[in-house]
RNA sequence: GCCCGGUUAGCUCAGUGGUAGAGCGUUUCCUUGACAUGGAAAAGGCCGUGGGUUCAAUCCCCUCACCGGGCACCA
């Protein structure tokens, strides 16, 4: 197979997803064993693949990939959510520019336009998933509106309606008047605004000779105030708790009550309160027994109780009760004020507090073993420092409010009797009940509401597997290995899903939740389509290549830290992919030949062969540990510096010196570790960088012993702790030091490349002894540092430098110029000096060489014995110059 | 108000109880038999402030400052 010069993202991507699915490679075979399972966060059904996706599938196929190749039994299952309110609200928006609303076409006709819209643009995120690379089981792909989850979710139901876990009522709720439905208390976001607070004169009687004053942020609320609370320990108004006052702009009076919630010490320290429009006045209310006045309707309209100002939309009817009470002189002050508005998460509308009726899930005892499955440890989160706030809201709990007052979604599965709704209790029924068990009655009709989206989202690891049925997938794959999302749905999501999965299946739906961070643009800002900062990774894979998008994501995924990404971090990565690319086109350039064969005994590995083998060994290690615990930004950097440091500046380039030489007894050798270790590369990125793997490893397959039909099910590399050697692994290090003090030396020196010079190098370290009469060293030397021999005794006229292990002379005839000469060594020595005094210091105190380890105190002398050699030799050669 | 994270090279960010690294940018050199999406070398940082623990702190603990984020309250 021909590999061209510049690594191409399409070419090479374009075959393999098509091979990988076809041979059947997503879908795990059932047996024994191991098993690794991952659900996916289902996207809603209105998405398209933004950053967040790209991330979040990216994590969670690296870790597919991983556990496949390591032999598991692995399943990733894919899906996507109906995402109720959301999903809702795009097709309401089309309808909209035609001039129709839902209310137009009645339930029916809204409900199969929607199916319709959900048939056409349902699945685009799923085929974008495939783009990315994501390797999950498409025979398993779920809806939450098909008719297995919805089975779950009608299961889950009754079933928590029989354990009176769920219950109806009315309730302050978080209202949305453009949505149209109440809102969990999660599902309202806070955002600071600024605002007024408005004071004012409520009368003392009808005479209004003195006034409580009163202050708000929504005046438009006092219509409907039936009280005024103060705290029962103030001073100020304990005479006066009883009295009655006037409401101004009505003819009605309302009493004074004391409440321990009021702050005495907040503005005035009396509250108005509308126990019709605010949860606390809500309670407030329950506690006095005040009657509420309804003043704002469902669509945020005032009410025909407010009124002259019925009908006006409430923000207007807030001016225009802001401009008579000024009129009217109730109007004691105005002063900015910032406040948090409550806003839907949906749509930004104010949230409006309004009673209604509702379905609630009762959530203590739920929530208290949830929080039990993690304090015992059944469920780890990953970082760990999610785990307080995740433990902190699962212990500061409200009921949930599961019914919405939109169409799309899972109907409520209750039924009402309608020959006598009062005495009936409600039906909840899995199936449409025949008749009414109470009195037999068949004219039943069923809640209109439908459930939240978060309840089916809340089985979804269930009903994926076929809950409430015993199937063999939920036995072999529930509980999940781990979930991999961010934190913005930890609780919106997360704990919902362990809390049902504990309820229903008594066990914890994952072992692992693996949270990663929010991708931000290059400031820092969460990106959004309102900021214009998003970027595209359609786009980005268009450009750098899937493979750069995916290494991108993974480089940038620090545990327990939100990301920023720019167009940087892309072309980082794309050229690490070219480089990766070309080092295998190097590679297989050179196997002209090449007879695949074993490794070479190591007796006949050279000092390279087994410092690359070494250093094989320990990327092996290191990046199976740093996936495994969840740090893919430390997995990449190791690869990336394997194969970009280790293998292709170094191991690569000294294989040029046999290489080179069609003749050379060695040649096959290298051959084989240059691909073994590439080989070995190719498996370790595989889960990064899927395509580009793939497409290197099928064109090294001819010149591999051994090898799988593809990438993707080649398994995942092991330590072999015979290729541990660390005494090759000093020693290569020792003549990396030379070549490198050797370019220094020339670049310093201003030697050009072309200029020949021969060097000779004495090396007095016995540990060292016979290193550079090796064939290869000295050959990598001559090579790496453009040397023309290596001399036996020093030439006549020299540049001289030191290294690690010993000096350096480079023949330099009519080059010295002996002034600079001496600047540059008293320049290295100066430096010398400044260490070994440090290692002195240190070495003299007392307190450090009874306490320090062994190790810490061995280094710093050997520091300063090099030192003071190396001072030594310089010191000499100053003389010499002189 | 409470909690969490951040503060390291010009920029974007890693990292470690033994005075620091990468990519980009800058300077100098190189088109050499994979790669100019490349190679070689260099310059550049008292690791935010003030304390403490320790033989030793950029790293651990406390304080403060500034920047993010979350939660609660909000008359």
């Amino acid at each position: 197979m021909e590999i061209p010069k510049l690594y191409t993202p399409a070419e090479s991507e374009a075959p393999w997803y098509p091979l990988w699915e076809n041979r059947g490679y997503f879908t795990p075979k059932l047996g024994p064993g191991p098993s690794y399972s991952i659900v996916i966060p289902p996207p809603n059904v209105t998405g398209s693949l933004h950053m967040g996706h790209a991330l979040n599938n990216t994590l969670q196929d690296i870790l597919t990939r991983l556990h496949r190749m390591q032999g598991d039994r692995t399943v990733w299952v894919p899906g996507t959510d109906h995402g109720g309110i959301a999903t809702q609200n795009v097709v309401e928006k089309l309808l909209r520019a035609e001039g129709k609303t839902r209310q137009d076409l009645g339930r029916d006709a809204f409900l199969e336009r929607m199916w319709k819209w959900r048939q056409e643009s349902g699945d685009t995120i799923l085929m974008q998933l495939r783009r990315l690379g994501a390797s999950c089981d498409w025979t398993r792909t779920r809806f939450t509106m098909d008719e297995e989850c919805s089975r779950a979710v009608r299961r889950a139901f009754v079933e928590l309606f029989k354990m009176g876990l769920i219950y109806r009522g009315p309730r302050m709720v978080n209202w949305c008047p453009r949505c149209h439905t109440a809102l969990a208390d999660i599902e309202v976001e806070h955002e600071e605004r600024a605002g007024k607070l408005w004071h004012i004169k409520y009368p003392l009687g009808p005479k209004g000779q003195s006034y409580i004053e009163v202050a708000t942020t929504r005046p438009e609320t006092m219509l409907g105030d039936t009280a005024v609370a103060v705290n029962p320990d103030d001073e100020r108004y304990k005479g006066l708790i009883g009295k009655t006052l006037q409401l101004p702009l009505t003819d009605r009076q309302i009493p004074i009550v004391a409440d321990a919630a009021v702050d005495a010490s907040f503005g005035t320290g009396a509250v108005k309160v509308t126990p019709a429009h605010d949860p606390t006045d809500f309670e407030i209310g329950e506690r006095h027994g005040l009657p509420h006045v309804v003043v704002i309707n469902f669509e945020g309209k005032m009410t025909d109780a407010a009124g002259a100002y019925a009908g006006l939309d409430r923000f207007e009817a807030r001016k225009r009760v802001v401009a008579d009470l000024e009129a009217q002189g109730w109007l004691n002050k105005t002063e900015d004020y910032r406040l948090s508005a409550a806003t839907c998460y949906r749509c930004s509308t104010i949230i409006e507090p309004l009673v209604s009726e509702q379905w609630f899930l009762k959530m203590k005892g739920m929530a208290e073993r949830a929080a039990a499955a993690t304090r015992d440890g059944q469920m780890k989160i990953f970082p760990s420092s999610w785990e307080r706030p995740y433990l902190n809201w699962l212990d500061n709990i409200k009921d949930w409010c599961i019914s919405r007052q939109i169409w799309w979604g899972h109907r409520i599965p209750v039924w009402y009797c309608r020959s006598s709704l009062k005495t009936c209790p409600p039906i909840a029924s899995e199936e449409p009940p025949k008749g009414c068990p109470q009195c037999g009655s068949t004219e039943l009709s069923q809640d209109e509401d439908v459930l939240d989206t978060w309840f089916s989202s809340g089985l979804w690891p269930l009903s994926v597997f076929g809950w409430p049925d015993e199937t063999e997938d939920l036995k072999t794959f529930y509980p999940t290995s781990v979930l991999v999302t961010g934190h913005e749905i930890l609780y919106l999501w997360v704990a919902r899903m362990v809390m049902l999965g504990l309820q229903f299946r008594n066990d914890v739906p994952f072992r692992h939740v693996y949270i990663h961070g929010i991708v931000r643009d290059k400031q820092g800002k969460k990106m959004s389509k309102s900021l214009g900062n998003v970027i595209d990774p359609l786009e980005i894979m268009k450009q750098f290549g899937t493979d750069a998008l995916r290494l991108a994501m993974a480089s940038s995924s620090i545990p327990g830290r939100d990301m920023q990404m720019s167009n940087d971090s892309f072309l980082k990565a794309r050229n690490f992919a070219n480089k990766l690319w070309n080092a295998s086109r190097f590679v297989q350039m050179n196997l002209e030949n090449y007879t695949p064969q074993a490794l070479p005994p190591v007796k006949d590995r050279t000092l390279a062969d087994r410092w690359i083998l070494h250093d094989l060994q320990a990327t092996i290690s290191a990046v199976t540990e740093a996936l495994g615990s969840y740090n893919p930004a430390e997995a990449s950097r190791l690869l990336y510096e394997f194969v970009w440091n280790s293998y292709c500046d170094w191991y690569l380039e000294i294989s040029k010196t046999v290489l080179m030489d069609p003749q050379s007894p060695s040649r096959a050798a290298k051959q084989t570790v240059l691909v073994e270790v590439l080989q070995t590369a190719l498996r370790l990125l595989h889960p990064i960088m899927p395509y580009e793997t793939e497409h290197l490893y099928q064109a090294l397959r001819p010149f591999m012993q051994e090898s799988t039909e593809s990438v993707m099910i080649a398994p995942w590399p092991l330590v072999d702790p015979q290729f541990s050697d660390p005494v090759s692994a000093q020693k290569m290090l020792l003549v990396q030091n030379v070549v490198e003090a050797i370019r220094r030396l020339r670049s310093e020196s201003q030697i050009s490349p072309a200029v020949k010079v021969d060097c000779y190098i004495q090396c007095t370290d016995p540990r060292f002894a016979g290193l550079f009469g090796d064939l290869e060293v000295r050959a990598s030397i001559l090579f790496l540092s453009k040397i023309e021999t290596l001399a036996s005794t020093a030439p006549q006229e020299y540049l001289f430098t030191v290294f690690d292990g010993g000096e350096i002379y480079i023949s330099a005839q009519g080059l010295v110029d002996k002034e600079k000469e001496r600047a540059r060594l008293k320049k290295n020595y100066a430096q010398l000096e400044q260490t070994t005094a440090r290692a002195e210091q240190i070495l003299k105190d007392e307190n450090f060489l009874s306490h320090a380890p062994k190790e810490e105190i061995d280094r710093i002398r050997e520091t300063l014995r090099q030192g003071r050699q190396k001072m030594e030799w310089i010191q000499k050669n100053l003389q010499g110059l002189s």
